[in-house]
DNA sequence: GGAAGTCTACTACACAAGTCGGAGGCTGTC
DNA sequence: GACAGCCTCCGACTTGTGTAGTAGACTTCC
């Protein structure tokens, strides 16, 4: 089952995102964003993707201005994580190596990637024999 | 929107899960061990389930014996892939440089791993003045 | 003060996913 | 040959998500 954490849809994921790269937004700013990512959408939806994000606590508003603004409750990073320990539980085991490991071998990083990926291995690796469960 | 490649829900992936582990099985196996993980769900939901994997593609029967044989028709990496394609999409634009960082800031990889992942990028690197965008 | 435009609130509907019960069929065994 | 046990088939209900229309309130501007 793995109630997930932080349970979102995908269209809702997709308004969440708006808030995060533009911050506080009213519904129409969000709409316009949207509909220039050439997502068709109506604007009754948009306000109904974000009166249900308010409900579940991912997005706070604010209505001291003629429309109702929005604002993300919750980080891209909160959700990152959860998603990622979901996917990680769900078809990992929980065991990320594997995925590192896949992630690296068929996508592209770039070389900076590369490079900060190299120094963080050696910090981790070097100086107490690495891989320790500790934290 | 983003239409999942490959669309199943949490349970489906759980019954498919128990399939990838322990090869063809019937309805009633697949329920056993289900239930040894803990999951209460009734014979006939899973049988549901197995249906609904069968019907989108995601495994084959056979019923040359007494009881339906199911067997996954999908690989655990081609979900895996396309899963993972899709977190990549929706939270980090496609980039996985970020996510693969993230990961092995946060995740405790084994020595082994770290090991791998060093040779592995120094082969990346190395050769060809790593990481160029091309496709 | 009335027309036009904008905003919110409420309602609705379709579809997918998760869940399961009951009817009815086959088989083995006293 | 009747009963128990197991299996499949089919239907059904519930909840969540995506989608949007309509009604009514508020604003603004002539």
């Amino acid at each position: 089952m793995a109630a997930r954490e932080y349970e979102l849809g995908a269209a809702e994921l997709e308004v969440l995102r708006v808030l995060w790269d533009r911050g506080e937004s009213n519904v129409r700013d969000v709409l316009h964003t949207l509909h220039q990512h050439g997502r068709r959408i109506a604007y009754t939806t948009v306000q109904t993707m974000l009166a249900r994000l308010e409900q579940k606590g991912f997005v706070s508003s604010d209505r001291s201005e003629a429309a109702f603004r929005y604002r993300a409750a919750i980080t891209r990073d909160q959700i990152s994580r959860s998603r990622l320990r979901e996917l990680l539980e769900q078809l990992y085991d929980g065991a990320a190596g594997p995925l590192v490991l896949q992630l690296v071998r068929t996508q592209r990083l770039k070389r900076e990637e590369l490079e900060e990926l190299q120094r963080l291995i050696e910090r981790l690796d070097g100086p107490q024999g690495g891989g320790r469960a500790g934290r």
